[in-house]
DNA sequence: CTGAAAGCGCTAACAC
DNA sequence: GTGTTAGCGCTTTCAG
């Protein structure tokens, strides 16, 4: 409990009104606060003992303005519903601590935002931003100034940094695991871009098209369950005879497999189903889901090692953006 | 792209360096800056390329420190992983930022943190705390003197505020149903917590053994759907007769799923499963699990309306901390 | 052991 | 339009 009378001060109480309540001068309340040696033991207590009543706490700005403070990395994100970001995230944010770090985070994707503007949210408050911005990475670093800006899945373009991840063997994985099945009439389903272009993943496996002796067909939902699930049940009432699909990620595949078993259908015997990503939902899915899957730790720790590279001055003002490629691995369960 | 032959500064560029280039003061510097008036747009655009290709980014802390800057909430959560996290973390940034504040997030649970450990991590960047610690309310508001703790899910003790469950209307709501769908062995599962103490849950659920005629047993298992599978495993092996479960949270309850299939059993014929927190995941499972929900949209409103309210003086210093209750709805699905 | 002075980088208020 | 002054709250010297 603090003292019972303690006013409640209008401007919040600042080191000089510490200093003043205890006879002291400001220098000998710094030493209390920050556990600084050359202070009499007593006079310490005394002086903490009248901060905690004024409810004194030491200005972030001053201290940060005169001591050059820890960094702070935004983390930008587009939906927090999805569970890949949070596992990202998650990583992100132990990293960051470990090294002293701390993470200011936005959550850019309840409808009506956009990378760009996250960023520009975040700018103010940060050292450098990692995130993932589906696109808009020139406009961003430029917002960003000298700070570095590490993008994901995407071109680098201007930005600092980049890590990005080999569709090419991701979809051959998948599409080799179906052919060596036996499955001949496989779909993909992307997810649904603003002027139909497909995404980085879907110009991969459409890349494939026709390897194999498999037949590919590649169709598009909104990014969510939901709307995977209603995809996938039109595909399968149009092409009643496709026997796999690959899907953009672990979420639309839930959707997808749910949609099986909408359409009175078994995977992995009627339809085979792969997901991407590697979440841990996959494995709480019946059937238990197959799937691309990237460690998601290791993307965490690719993004901060790089940024830490970055901010060390290590890479050279003039070199081109450090970008780092990872693979996923096909993961086994049963539904593929 | 910038000047081919600026400099890296090793001290990073202040807005004397851009004055200095430009041939002006700092205060034209900072009109440039900040779309201030009374400006010559020519002098102006001059001057934000030189900032430009100084890499000039203006320090948040001489500018916090001068116009006291947007208010910045720390959110402490244990465990990004339990999808529950950051649905409620989503509505709380939404909200936040909404509001103009920003969040500083810790995720402090990657096995060896505290919630109290968190806040001293969060505590010299943020001027409030929302967040999940799991006891230590009290030495965690102690720890942020005059900013407001707002904590959930546990007893406001001398946190500024709390949000809190109705646990026992809850409880009541899942016994009833199950009791009047004629299930006679029901089990709820808990979370282990050290000490083997049960939880606020567990204590409503116990409160309420032998009612309507059923029985009730109580066990537990750590926090993981992994580890809830095997609990509900050995569970069945022991009380074959179970025949309705009702679960801590909803990712322990996918792991319950499991472990009936793993049995043999089916839900909801031979044993019904409900699970409490009512987030998306539930719509993924087979059977689709019926749970206690809470609408988390509304449990990061009531967190950020109840900071606000704090953070505005609304609430008069010597009250109680305001504690807000919100209660669970059933949404039957398919589980029970 | 304690205090006084200087200055971190910026902007508000007032000159010119 | 632009420059000058003062000061935000703190810590780092350096004196006592």
């Amino acid at each position: 409990m603090t003292s019972p009378s303690a006013p409640r001060p209008s401007k919040p109480a600042t080191i000089l009104d510490v200093a003043a309540a205890a006879g002291v001068s400001r220098q000998t309340v710094t030493r209390a606060m920050n556990s600084m040696p050359g202070i009499k033991p007593a006079t310490r207590e005394r002086i903490l003992g009248l901060a905690k009543d004024l409810g004194y706490t030491p200005s972030r700005f001053a201290k940060g303005l005169v001591q050059g403070a820890r960094t702070s990395v935004g983390l930008a994100i587009p939906d927090l519903t999805n569970p890949y970001f949070p596992a990202f995230a998650s990583s992100v944010v132990e990293l960051a601590t470990q090294r002293g770090w701390y993470v200011v985070m936005d959550d850019y994707g309840h409808g009506r935002g956009s990378g760009l503007e996250a960023v520009r949210n975040l700018s103010p408050h940060v050292d450098a931003v990692i995130g993932y911005l589906g696109g808009d990475a020139g406009p961003a670093q430029a917002l960003l100034g000298r700070r570095p800006l590490i993008v994901l899945d995407q071109p680098a373009g201007t930005a600092a940094g980049c890590i990005s991840f080999d569709y090419a063997h991701a979809a051959k994985l998948a599409l080799d695991h179906l052919a060596s099945a036996g499955r001949r009439h496989i779909a993909y389903l992307d997810v649904r871009q603003a002027g139909e272009v497909p995404t980085v993943r879907g110009a991969a496996f459409a890349g494939l098209f026709g390897s194999a002796g498999t037949e590919l067909t590649c169709f598009s939902a909104d990014e969510s369950a939901e709307c995977a699930r209603r995809a996938v049940r039109n595909l399968l009432a149009r092409n009643p005879q496709t026997d796999g699909i690959v899907v953009f990620n672990d979420l639309m595949a839930a959707g997808a497999l749910k949609a099986l078993t909408d359409m009175g259908r078994s995977a992995p015997a009627d339809c085979a189903v792969i997901g991407m990503d590697g979440i841990p939902l996959g494995e709480l899915l019946t059937p238990e889901l197959t799937t691309l899957a990237l460690d998601l730790r290791d993307v965490g720790r690719a993004a901060v090692d790089l940024l830490e590279q970055l901010m060390g001055g290590i890479v050279p003002d003039g070199a081109p953006a450090p970008e780092l490629v990872l693979r996923h691995r096909l993961v086994l369960r049963q539904s593929a």
